[in-house]
DNA sequence: ATTAGCACTCACGGCGTTTGAGTGCTAAAT
DNA sequence: ATTTAGCACTCAAACGCCGTGAGTGCTAAT
């Protein structure tokens, strides 16, 4: 995908004002306009000839014969790889970004909302963040509190300053006079052990145990085989009516497939993790429309970056919108704010 | 509000028609195809003269001059009040419900967002639970976590089987060592009081302590006063995109409305507090596009039920939707579910 | 009091026309 | 060999002009 320039100077150029053209007035443009708008020294006949052969190489469509050229999918592609130059943050967005996020936050998921909210509020678009994977993060404390006789809460802090609470029903009762110990016991033995592997942990210890010891630890596992394995993660999605404003959601089939999208929470987070991932294989930041998205959603693209905890990436964040955005400002915001998020976390969780 | 009928059969019949016609077909109706469709035995022109008094009284509109007429809200209220008969569920639909209510649902919270989506899924309309106000319902379970040396989880398992965290941040650190018997001394004395007056209470039983007993208070009150007094109440929304279904909703500026609205919880949850009111205070539960409603919404309707616990009512679920909408069905299914609800939750949290 | 009859209204769909921004191609100019 | 002027052509969108049909209000007859 990130192919050298295949394109002369010439050709580049008109890409490049066809792209930024079609960005901000979402119209179809012509040669004509095209050179009048940008003050070019090549007459409308030869602009018109490059961009015939731009189209020829997959770079632009025309909706119908005799109407302006916008952008395809690649067109796009090379635009944000050899084209755009990126637009740096104003003064007061930058600004706007440190205020909200250095502000006192409880924990991680209370930042990443606010973040959610953040993105969507400076760019106009969907503004996403994924939580960091309840299963991998680690234990900081851990507790049973009892709701009745056969219920029982499973309190877990994490290293992300999360409270997961789990209820689980038992088989039999756990005792007043246990709990006591029992706490003091899965402190000692299972802080930073990760949440997916509670159980295990607990099991594999136990064979190097003896009498109350080992009674604890059972208990404990009783308890502790309860908690589900593969929890979906979580993710923050805010603004997403913003994206009614845009033209291309004019097409009513569109926007109900998008609205209707929005409530499945999960489907979407499955998205994300697909979309992590190519992003990832190809590092880049920026996905573009593309066909395995799901029906309706073709034409959506991904302004995304990952977030580090102590260097390691733990999810994403960014913004999603119609394929036709800002993409010189959008990587600069979402670029900025993933870097504000990593170090605000990476303090949080320390 | 609920006047005496001031219509004479032959009136009452005719709105009658005019509304259940206009509520399964979405298009204005006019004298000859009502007379036609209902087998009256009156003339199109005596219907005419009918349809044209209802209108003088505002019952009826026109859109324009010579096209059909269709309820007004004092219409639809009239038809509410007076002439719909109650359509019962069917067997499925009583079924699903059940069915949906009874699995074993681990805390109110749980019951209420099944409940919207089943309202959702049954009326093809957005549907709403609001859950039981955080602040005043009941402590069952109280105790802390520390999560570092300066902030402090606290967690209160309330009477609805619920688990709230709160973060607090501390001025002094507590030790180790006195979690356990704060734990104890918090459980025996707050049981049963309502969040909200925790540390009122704490404050109030001080008085009568000494030493250690009162040097446990101090410590419960430096944490308890910094548990916010005013929460706002949750609300489960679901089906919100169901709504684009409806043709009231090609208007694209409503829609545009109705979208962004739904984004800010809040203010929702607001309007049903004043919903919950106004019903109340008129012993009904359909609420008929008004104008209190925040612009763009003027023509929403609210088919809205109560649910109690322990005889107590403590909450709203319902179906939220275009003012054309089956009274007759909805009211039916929002009150048997809010039926269902009340009993499910009675036995959780007894 | 009801209804038949009639003139009138008005949204809507189909249809031809004009307009304007766009194209591709060819031949002349550089 | 490029570049550009010129020209014929295309097509969506806007416009106006019916004709149609479901509706109305009014009046006079039943």
């Amino acid at each position: 995908m990130n192919q050298p320039p295949d394109l002369n100077d010439r050709e580049a150029q008109v890409l490049h004002a066809v792209v930024h053209s079609y960005i901000t007035t979402a119209e179809p443009v012509g040669s004509r306009s095209l050179v009048k708008r940008f003050g070019m020294t090549w007459s409308p006949a030869t602009v018109r000839n490059v961009m015939a052969d731009l189209e020829e190489m997959g770079y632009l469509e025309q909706l119908h014969t005799s109407s302006g050229r916008i952008p395809t999918t690649k067109g796009y592609r090379y635009y944000v790889d050899h084209l755009m130059h990126v637009q740096e943050l104003t003064l007061r967005e930058r600004e706007m970004i440190e205020h909200d996020l250095t502000q006192r936050l409880n924990d991680a998921d209370d930042v990443l909302r606010h973040t959610s909210h953040l993105l969507a509020l400076i760019t106009h678009q969907a503004g996403f963040a994924e939580a960091p994977n309840g299963g991998r993060a680690t234990v900081k404390r851990l507790d049973f509190l009892p709701i009745s006789a056969e219920r029982l809460a499973v309190l877990i802090v994490d290293n992300y300053g999360r409270v997961h609470t789990l209820t689980v029903y038992l088989d039999q009762p756990i005792s007043a006079a246990d709990l006591g110990p029992l706490s003091q016991f899965l402190n000692e033995h299972l802080e930073g052990i990760s949440i997916d592997q509670l159980a295990a942990r607990v099991e594999q210890k136990m064979r190097s145990f003896w009498d109350e010891q080992r009674r604890l630890a059972e208990l404990a596992l009783a308890v502790l085989n309860h908690v589900p394995k593969q929890r979906p993660n979580q993710l923050f999605l805010d603004g997403t009516s913003q994206l009614f404003q845009q033209p291309e959601f004019k097409d009513f089939e569109k926007a109900r497939d998008m609205f209707g999208l929005f409530e499945e929470q999960d489907r979407i987070v499955d998205m994300m993790r697909r979309a992590a991932l190519d992003l990832e294989a190809e590092k880049q930041n920026i996905l573009i429309g593309r066909e395995q998205l799901p029906r309706g959603l073709e034409d959506i693209s991904l302004v995304a970056s990952p977030y580090k905890v102590d260097g390691q990436t733990v999810g994403l964040i960014g913004i999603l919108g119609p394929r036709r955005m800002p993409y010189n400002k959008l990587t600069a915001i979402v670029d900025y704010t993933a870097h504000m998020v990593s170090r605000v976390l990476t303090r949080l969780s320390s």
